[in-house]
RNA sequence: CGGGGAGUGGCGCAGCGGCAGCGCACCUGGUUUGGGACCAGGGGGUCGGGGGUUCAAAUCCCCCCUCCCCGACCA
């Protein structure tokens, strides 16, 4: 490809409106240019990289034997009101009315491809199979933001595997489970496959394949003693000896006026001549159960509650109907008799006495115990880690890791085989059974902005080589002045087209300046410097982008010496 | 959806009642070619949209739209 006919135009500036550094530097090297809020065209050297991500994609795919198909983004709303996603997912979804009848944009596929492809799958002889699509998928985000990493149109790549029986699910998971990390090899980024929460798309065991980056929004809890890592949404801390504070004093109720937070309690308190902390008092927080019933969350009152995925907050109409909770005096002595289910975290100790809400506005008990005072009918882990917090699984701290979620793979099993009528396959003695299934997701359109935002310098994008829009550029300084120049970057051009190589040569007549900076800029691997200079030693110049280092070459050896940088 | 900020040429910005400007980019001619080079000439704008105030509005007022940031949300 020669850079003058190549559509692309760098700029100096970048657009006021990026913030992230890799929607930044996509957008000034001219891969990437902003429609709409969160909807992004690909500019030819954006296509290249992309098309880079999928053929990878593709190629570790195959060699586990997925095979791909494709998938209509346009989907009927029958099925997505058969999952009842309709409903669950209604605030990500995109719908359209065609001529009376609705459709949903598809953010993603488990209701499409069970559709698709059941007829095929309709005996254990034809299982285990596993399909995939690459293709562009639609969410009504909040919030687009973040150049790629966060948009409302974008690609993915999504396996969905489908098994005869549960053994066979977590055999073919832990297949593809592999094939993914040998798709984050490739594509060159230091990735973290993390437990996670399983969100709205269910299922249980489930992992997310994190990037540790600055301006990640997630986070994931990591122990680098022992390699333990799960999402701040799955992640749990282990035990660690809280030392008894000693004798533990009689129930009393005390008049906490005004206190309805943890901090305004533990003010007055102690301003009113008792001891108390945050560690010490129990925030109550209420969740409503899938059947509408209350559930009571204990945890210690320094420490943020992570509801369990069975449950969601309450909210201020839950508060409303029952005239049992007093939202800022709530404790869990007497909800229980008032068919309030209490769960406590596993650090809340029985020797502890600690202060909750007396559930009477304008009280609070003191030396509330544990086992004495209330039961708890679940002891669960219902705390957010933080930093510091032991390691689960050995004697290491946790640390929190700012990230980028790349990709996420689940173990369904039957969430959406039960749903779906068609979703059944005939087993081996006649009767139905619902397939075990399994997806895998990676975010196609988001790998090139992760990319960029682990791997660039104050010059540019500094692409490797798997994902570079061209393997080499050949920047010839003096293209259009210097006819020994011209000759040579002509040559070594063509001499590598011949071998297949995916090489751009810079033939613009402009100042060899502006040159080298737009092939630092644009973070092509590889750059063959060919100027006067060199030249006339028979010289040129081969420059590794990510190193940095240059090194002089013969110009009758360039051709080769390139090859061997690229085998 | 709540809070904050911004919309002036492709990009970055100035102008804030009185002729719409600057840098980059673009076009023509010339010089130049190892780190965004120089000279001369040139093209491109309903100042986001609508309404109002005024002799006069990019500039003041009202409504709307779009975009960005923080939060909520996040397969």
């Amino acid at each position: 490809m020669l850079m003058s006919k190549l559509v692309v135009k760098t700029l100096r500036e970048a657009p006021a409106d990026a913030e992230a550094i890799s929607h930044q530097l996509l957008v000034r090297a001219g891969y990437i240019r902003r429609l709409a809020s969160g909807v992004y065209s690909f500019l030819p050297l954006g296509l290249r990289v992309l098309r880079k991500v999928e053929a990878i994609v593709r190629e570790e795919f195959d060699a586990v034997g997925a095979q791909e198909l494709f998938l209509p983004a346009l989907h009927p709303v029958e099925i997505w009101q058969e999952t009842n996603r309709i409903n669950t997912m209604d605030d990500v979804l995109m719908k359209v009315e065609v001529r009376g009848a609705d459709f949903v944009l598809g953010p993603t596929h488990e209701e499409a491809v069970i559709a698709t492809v059941s007829p095929d799958l309709a005996s254990y002889r034809d299982l285990p199979a596993t399909v995939y699509q690459i293709q562009t998928k639609f969410r009504a985000e909040a919030r687009p933001r973040f150049g790629l990493l966060r948009t409302r149109e974008f690609i993915m790549a999504d396996a969905y595997s489908f098994d005869a029986d549960k053994e066979g699910m977590r055999t073919t998971y832990k297949t593809i489970f592999d094939a993914y990390c040998a798709i984050f090899d490739r594509i060159g980024v230091d990735y973290f496959p993390v437990e996670a929460d399983a969100g709205s798309i269910g299922g249980d065991v489930n992992h997310e394949f994190m990037v540790p980056a600055a301006i990640g929004e997630d986070h994931f809890a990591y122990c680098k003693a022992c390699g333990y890592a799960a999402n701040i949404e799955a992640a749990v801390r282990g035990e660690r000896r809280t030392e008894s504070s000693g004798a533990v004093e009689v129930l009393r109720k005390v008049e906490t006026p005004n206190s309805p937070t943890i901090k305004a309690v533990v003010d007055f308190l102690n301003s009113h001549g008792h001891v108390a902390s945050a560690e010490n008092s129990l925030k109550s927080m209420i969740a409503i159960g899938p059947n509408g019933a209350y559930h009571l969350l204990l945890v210690p009152g320094d420490r943020k509650v992570r509801i369990p995925s069975s449950l969601r907050a309450a909210e201020a109409s839950d508060f409303d109907a029952n005239p049992n909770l007093h939202l800022g005096y709530i404790g869990p002595v007497g909800l229980r008799e008032v068919g309030v289910t209490i769960w406590v975290d596993r650090s809340v100790s029985e020797e502890i006495g600690y202060c909750t809400g007396a559930n009477e506005v304008g009280y609070h008990l003191l030396d509330v115990v544990l086992g004495r005072d209330f039961i708890a009918d679940h002891v669960a882990d219902l705390v957010e880690v933080v930093g510091g917090d032991p390691c689960p699984r050995c004697e290491g701290d946790i640390e929190l890791v700012r990230s980028v979620e790349a990709g996420h793979t689940f173990q369904l099993g039957l969430t959406y085989s039960n749903k779906i009528k068609s979703a059944r396959f005939s087993g081996e003695d006649g009767s139905e059974a619902p397939y075990f299934m399994g997806c895998y997701g990676i975010g196609i359109s988001r790998i090139p902005a992760v990319v960029a935002e682990v791997s660039h310098d104050a010059n540019g994008l500094i692409w490797p080589l798997e994902l570079s829009p061209f393997e080499v550029v050949v920047v010839a300084l003096g293209y259009s002045t210097n006819d020994l120049v011209t000759d040579t970057a002509d040559r070594i051009y063509d001499s590598l087209l011949e071998e297949d190589v995916d090489v751009l040569l810079d033939d613009r007549n402009l100042a060899a300046g502006v040159k080298l900076k737009d092939a630092d800029l644009i973070g092509v691997s590889y750059q063959i410097v060919v100027g006067a200079r060199g030249v006339a030693e028979g010289n040129v110049e081969v420059k590794d982008r990510q190193s940095g280092e240059a090194t002089v070459v013969a110009i009758s050896k360039v051709g080769e010496y390139l090859l061997d940088l690229l085998a």
